[in-house]
DNA sequence: CGAAACTTTGAAAAGGATCAAACTTTGTGG
DNA sequence: CCACAAAGTTTGATCCTTTTCAAAGTTTCG
C-alpha cells in the first residue's frame, strides 16, 4: 500500500485516466470536480479522512471526473486485485464498500437539489450543516466549530455559484448570527437556526447505524 | 415477485420509508426526485425499463428521496431477503448490481455539472444527449429518434429550470435546426451539432462494456 | 517585509423567474 | 365521432437573483 502526499490543487487522479487502484484519504481534504467547456469548475463532492473517494474506480475503470487535495493530504492507494481479493473472500467488506458507495451517490443527489432548486443563501447553509455533521462524525470538529478546508472560490465551485456571491452570502449568514467564520474556522452560533435556514435534514447521509440491518 | 402497475404521477416509494424490496422497471418511465421547502421539486433521475431505480435500498433502508411514475408503468418488486442471498451466492451478480448503482451515481454527478455550471440551452442539450443515448441502449430509439417521456414541467425540474423556460430553451434548439420535436417526440436533426451545444461526453454513462474487466 | 493569494465591496449587466393569458393537444363521455 | 374539459405548450412583459468586472482590503507565507 504506498503513501503519497499530495499538494494544494494538485490532482491525485485526473479526468480520462484508467485506473487500477483506489485512494484512501488518510489526511487533509479533497474534492471531485470535472472542468466544463467554459472553463468552470464544477465540485461535485468533499472528502474527509477515511472516505475513498474514487471507490468507483472498482467497478468503472475510466475516471469521469478529476480527484484533486485541497490542502496538503496523504492518500494511501490500494491495488484494485488487493480489494477485489478482498471483497471476495468476506462478502461482509463488499457490502460494506458498496454502502459506502450508495451513501456517497445519496450525497450526490442532495447536491442535485441543493444546486438545482434553492437559492445561494439556502445553499450555502445546506452545505454548511452538511459539513459540520461530516466532520463530527469523523472527529474534526470540538462543540460546534470545525476547520473549513476550503477556499471560498472552492465553496463557490461545489455551489454553482461565483465567488463573489459566495462572499456575500457568508455575509449575510453572519449578520444573521447564524455562524462566525474567521481564519477559516467556522462556529456554528445557532445551529437550528442553519438547519432551518438550508432546508437540512441529515436523512440523506445515513449516519444511523441501525439503519442497515446487513 | 410481485408485479404491479402505477399511474403517472404516482408515488412507488415516498421519501421517508422503509423500504424492504427494491423494485425493477419493467416498463415505462419513472424518476427520483424530492422536493424543497419552497415546494418546488427537483428530478435527480431518470429510469429506463430494466433500470432498478431504488437499488439503493438494499443497504440504505430509509429512502432519502421518492420515486415516482411519470407515464402508466409496470413494476416488479424484488424483496430484499432474495437480493442478499442472490448476491452471497453468486459475487459475479453482486459485483454487476453494485457496479450498476456506481453508473447511477455517475450520472448523478454528470447531473451536478449540469445543473451546477452551464447555462440553460447547455443543460437542455446536454439532457437530450444523455436519454438519446440511453434509450437507444435499451432499444427505445429508432434512428435519431425517441418518445421523451417527460412533460416540460419534468425537464424543468430535472434540469432545475422553470417550465418557461424550458420551453424558450426547447424553441431555441429547434430553431437552431439541432432537434424536432413534436407530440414528444424527440429527433436529433444534428447529432454532431448538439452534443456540441450540450458539451456531451458519453464517458460518465459507461456503456463501453470493455471497461470493466471484473 | 513583501508578494501572492484570498476576501470584501461597489456598480452595472444578464440570464432566468414569475405572472398572466392565449393557444394546442389529449382524453373522455355523450 | 364530436364536443368539451383538462392538461400541456407557447408567448409577452416585468422583476429579481446572481454574474461580471473592477478595485480595494486583508491574510498568509516564504
Amino acid at each position: 500500500m504506498r503513501v503519497k502526499a499530495v499538494a494544494p490543487d494538485a490532482d491525485i487522479v485526473s479526468e480520462g485516466e484508467y485506473s487500477s487502484q483506489s485512494c484512501l484519504l488518510v489526511d487533509g481534504f479533497v474534492c471531485r470536480y470535472a472542468t466544463v467547456g467554459s472553463g468552470g469548475r464544477q465540485i461535485m463532492s468533499f472528502h474527509t479522512p477515511g472516505d475513498i473517494p474514487d471507490l468507483q474506480s472498482l467497478h468503472l475503470k475510466r475516471m469521469d471526473h478529476g480527484l484533486m487535495a485541497l490542502v496538503p493530504s496523504t492518500v494511501a492507494f490500494i491495488q484494485h486485485g488487493d480489494l477485489r481479493r478482498l471483497c471476495l473472500s468476506y462478502p461482509g467488506v463488499a457490502a460494506l464498500l458498496w454502502r459506502d458507495t450508495l451513501v456517497d451517490a445519496a450525497i450526490f443527489r442532495a447536491w442535485i437539489v441543493n444546486v438545482g432548486r434553492r437559492d445561494a443563501r439556502t445553499r450555502m447553509a445546506h452545505l454548511l450543516c452538511e459539513l459540520a455533521v461530516r466532520f463530527d462524525a469523523v472527529g474534526l470538529s470540538t462543540g460546534h466549530s470545525y476547520r473549513l478546508p476550503a477556499r471560498q472560490t472552492d465553496l463557490a465551485d461545489a455551489l454553482g455559484l461565483s465567488t463573489v456571491h459566495v462572499n456575500r452570502v457568508l455575509m449575510e449568514l453572519r449578520a444573521e448570527r447564524l455562524i462566525k467564520l474567521e481564519a477559516r474556522n467556522v462556529t456554528i452560533l445557532d445551529w437550528d437556526g442553519l438547519q432551518r435556514a438550508g432546508e437540512f435534514d441529515a436523512l440523506y447521509l445515513h449516519v444511523d447505524p441501525n439503519e442497515d440491518p446487513g
